[in-house]
DNA sequence: GGCCATTTCTACATGCTAGAAGAAATTGGG
DNA sequence: CCCAATTTCTTCTAGCATGTAGAAATGGCC
């Protein structure tokens, strides 16, 4: 029916973090960034497959850089948004706010 | 690993939707708006699906009424959320809020 | 009986998740 | 100096959850 180009939730998040992150956006510090942020326990093998599927679609790209010279510093890949990946990203945003303007979101205690 | 019971992408848009049309939240009606509002095709099959695993989780309940006296007027199951739904939706939204504060959101011809 | 608004069903595609395995680097004891 | 241990990070695999489309069924109105 429809094209279908969104974003899954976790693709959202994931987004977003690399975003934040700038020239810092690799697998593990994205982790760590959602974890911090959101206190949701992401496993680590979510977010590469999820990283994975992004640059699938063209929403990111990864570049390899040279280890650094710390314990166990394997060299890293690190992601950038691309052009399409910042539209996407900005596109899930508006569209979760057109659905919550002008909305009163209730304390949960108050529904039932 | 974690607790796993976070929000699907479009089953925040269906929950943000029954909770913004209040008494008037059934099927067709919460496909309209969510097409209205963003300007997405969501095909009706996909929003009942997704209202009936969101049922199935608690987030809503449904109640169905009497049909309405014009043609073609079948009765309609009209949804409502619970207050884990209340809290889930919440939750999702403060997610996203922490992901995206103090962020500068690129316009998609800035980058690449 | 045919029409219409709505719901139900079914089947497949895509996304999410967990954890174990693999790779590349530093460290420290012998 | 070398090797095994340790650390950080990435890759792989496989199973379950969500998303999607459309056709079929339902039931009141005319």
């Amino acid at each position: 029916m429809a094209k279908g180009n969104s974003l899954g939730e976790f693709e959202h998040l994931v987004l977003l973090a690399v975003l934040r992150l700038g020239t810092d956006a690799y697998g593990m510090r994205v982790r760590r960034e959602i974890a911090d942020r959101t206190g949701r326990d992401v496993s680590i093998g979510a977010v590469y497959a999820t990283l994975d599927r992004l640059a699938d679609k063209g929403l990111v790209t990864s570049t390899l850089h040279d280890p650094t010279p710390e314990r166990g510093g394997r060299a890293k890949r690190s992601f950038q948004l691309t052009g399409a990946g910042a539209e996407a990203v900005n596109r899930a945003r508006q569209d979760l706010a057109s659905m919550q303007e002008g909305q009163v979101f209730p304390h949960p205690r108050g529904a039932q």
